[in-house]
DNA sequence: CTGCATCCGCCTCGATACTG
DNA sequence: CAGTATCGAGGCGGATGCAG
């Protein structure tokens, strides 16, 4: 069981899919990009992951130094080494949209996978020097950006503070936004995407990702 | 044996996953990143790798468009959609360097390993406005970058015309620098890497690569 | 020899049942 | 709730076969 296999190359590629190249693996950290989470709300939102699974590949993963338990709550967190794949994750989650068809019955689709491709549209050169939040309420979550600094940081759970900007879409349509299936114009004209808020807020946010 | 395990995911990412995730399938990609390979090419730089299964691979990826035949001679190439794949075998290149180990007796090393460690220190915006190739000789093979109008490409092979710059290492030193295992300044006072040509374009060779 | 296809043993995966 | 134990099915790795 502790014997794993691997690639033995000697090469930076062959060493992280060592780490990462197993099944489930990358998603699991997908669903940790925006912060902790719990053993069975990883089990809910991975439909097809066995339990034992799971706990193996939290294990490794421990193991690896790419996760880690949480101190306060029994929840999984991604360390500063896990954190420096979001650029990964996020590359290739832009590539695979090249390759996602059209929503179709037998694919899940979870709130936070319409987020992550609204935070593949993300321009952080865009992102001026104020101090705002913008949420977005995807389906029944919410999660959203804090703009600091020039900075973005994408987190689940509402701001803080109050939302200078409060988007509304379902999962879907992000997705669709994301893969490009449907532009920003005809998402808000049909109605299935919302921003609200002060008119320069909402047009910096809609600048900041890419939703003109 | 075309029902092949997917995600079922409304999700970019899995839909990359769908396409890169099983075995060998980035490394084989990774073999492809610095032009065309042969059937016989492929399987010898990836100890390992069973016949058939390579044959399994490069039919996948055909059909899902990232490589294909190449029209004159028995190779295949990266399509248009599989060279979009550069930044993220980069990307994850550079954040596997952090869990290679110094170099065991198990593991293969390849000359274009070394090449791929050496390009993910590539920084492009240190490319100037010249005109010129920087050729890479390690160990018996020979890889080049060409510098353009700001743009730099890698390739194998030798430079077209007479190159400006020519670096020499063995394909071990390369990674070892890649991974941060080892110093540019030790590597070239050990004659472990040697770069030669004209001061200033050894100057901006040097920087472009980060091996300062 | 190159470019695969076939066969076989093993290990991983996925589902279910079970435990602290 | 957070895993562990078990087991059938299938993907993987190695050896071999075979056509051009």
């Amino acid at each position: 069981m502790n014997i794993k296999r691997a690639y033995h190359q000697y090469c930076g590629l062959a060493s992280a899919l060592d780490v990462l190249g197993e099944r489930w693996t990358l998603l699991i950290v997908r669903e940790l990009l925006l912060g902790p989470r719990r053993y069975s709300d990883l089990l809910a939102d991975l439909p097809g992951l066995g339990t034992n699974l799971l706990a193996d590949r939290l294990k490794f993963l421990v193991d690896k130094g790419v996760i880690r338990q949480c101190l306060s709550r029994p929840a999984y967190e991604l360390t500063e080494a896990g954190a420096l794949l979001r650029p990964v994750v996020l590359d290739l989650t832009r590539w695979g949209f090249g390759f996602t068809p059209d929503k179709s019955t037998v694919d899940a689709v979870r709130p936070r996978w319409g987020f992550l491709a609204a935070e593949t549209r993300l321009r952080a050169e865009w992102a001026g020097d104020v101090d705002e939040d913008y949420e977005f309420h995807v389906d029944d979550e919410v999660f959203r950006f804090e703009v600091r600094a020039g900075q973005v940081q994408a987190a689940a759970g509402r701001a803080p503070g109050q939302a200078t900007v409060v988007a509304t879409a379902d999962a879907v349509t992000l997705v669709r936004l994301g893969s490009g299936q449907m532009t920003a114009a005809d998402a808000l004209a049909a109605g299935e995407l919302t921003i609200s808020g002060p008119t320069d807020a909402v047009q910096r946010c809609r600048r900041l990702l890419d939703l003109a």
